[in-house]
DNA sequence: CGGTTGTTTGACCTAGTTCAAAGCAAGTGG
DNA sequence: CCACTTGCTTTGAACTAGGTCAAACAACCG
């Protein structure tokens, strides 16, 4: 609600994925947040579009996703509290893919000319934002090998993990329960399948005791099970201290 | 074959995609660039490796690749002549993929130590090679689009005209007609597609008239029903002067 | 209570896989 | 200059993972 909280998040998430000084800490908590709440499947940027503001998630789900020529929606990554989906759009002036609430969320929007002072004042940071940036890739990677070469059990698990380790490690769910009040149509979306065979994915995933399911609550009853099942493992995540 | 000319790759690139002037030419070149030529199907770097090097691509293809645990290759992404496909070693200490040459390959290899100083001294070099690892983000996010929700014609055409858009823009080939070395076997690996169909899908494309193969070459024959049918569009590849 | 949005089910279908064998081109050594 | 590998492409036939369609069900909400 304060503008120190959106800060927080924002300065947490960058100390799990980099070194950063208290002197840099102070610099972050300096630039200006504006906060914003959404509904779920809210476009916060377009295709096409030249913003000039970046955005960090505060709260809720955020995709980044592509439209082919025949309609059909992929998103390409989630992004969770702490992430700034858009930090690309620093370099890169035009948008090439939207992004879109998942979930009703709280964004906090962050002026490009104020985020490209500070990284030319300051290296630390711009190291920690390139940084950033480097792990959306690695996630994307990722998910090109999770949707061009994993069936859809495995493709389905390994997502799931994906979500419960990124949001753990941010410190938004305890244990394995997390709260991902997102869609089947959605989970389909991300992984290139049908809503029908989500649904199939998620029943087998329940039969086998990997998850439960209650309302959007995720629980992961049997987090190594999960993790083996889905073929997850995390080096690609990054993080400077791997949970577990 | 001398240092100069490895550097003109590298220079050239960055040219074509961000705006760098006469000085940080010149710091450029200064970089000692290490050539060595490789086979197809070397592996370059391998997940797990924490490399000093970072590499350039001189001639050939190279391809970020994964394995999942059940041993399926997913190739990620190609990189072309000027590429640096693993710049992003700088920052994340750890490799996530494997970088392999998919075709014969001259290599040049730069120090990390060399590169960061460079970065810290002249800062539009290192928004510039940002900036090269933001568009290798864009392709991954493109890929996963490609391969999550488009239909295997498709996704073979929208490989293609990427291939030859990037080529091109690089100035590795005249009109429509790049020689491409790469397997199926390859191609599927890319498109998570089976190297049977990845071959029907090619005499789909000839037969259609769309392009002509003859050994290692592919002519793109009709270039905007080639486009069209790979529903390709240029604005995620980020040139700063679209061709056409 | 009716409307809306999301989940679940069942039956049928097809795009793409798998397997196995047959071509084909290029290089090697005798 | 010819037999022999070796690696890649092409073909055909059978199969299956996952898609599509359509309807039922459940939950939420004003």
């Amino acid at each position: 609600m304060s503008p120190t909280s959106s800060s927080d998040v924002l300065v947490r998430k960058l100390q799990t994925i980099s070194d950063i000084r208290e002197a840099d800490i102070g610099v972050l908590r300096s630039i200006p947040i504006q906060e914003k709440d959404y509904l779920a499947n809210h476009d916060l940027v377009r295709e096409g579009d030249r913003p000039v503001y970046s955005f960090v998630v505060l709260d809720g789900l955020v995709g980044s996703t592509k439209h082919t020529g025949e309609g059909k929606r992929q998103i390409t990554s989630f992004f969770v509290a702490g992430d700034i989906p858009d930090l690309h759009g620093l370099h890169l002036s035009i948008m090439d893919c939207n992004f879109s609430t998942l979930t009703p969320a709280r964004i906090g929007f962050m002026r490009h000319d104020t985020l490209r002072s500070v990284c030319d004042q300051h290296p630390r940071i711009a190291a920690a934002f390139w940084r950033s940036t480097l792990i959306d890739a690695a996630i994307y990677r990722e998910w090109v090998t999770n949707v061009g070469r994993r069936e859809a059990y495995t493709r389905m698990a390994h997502i799931l993990c994906e979500l419960i380790f990124r949001l753990r490690s941010v410190g938004r769910i305890q244990d394995h329960v997390a709260d991902i009040p997102i869609t089947q149509a959605a989970l389909g979306d991300a992984l290139g399948l049908s809503t029908v065979h989500v649904n199939r994915m998620l029943q087998e995933l329940r039969r086998r005791g990997l998850i439960a399911t209650s309302g959007s609550q995720v629980h992961a009853l049997d987090w190594a099970g999960l993790t083996h099942a889905g073929d997850f493992d995390t080096t690609y995540l990054h993080q400077r201290n791997p949970a577990d």
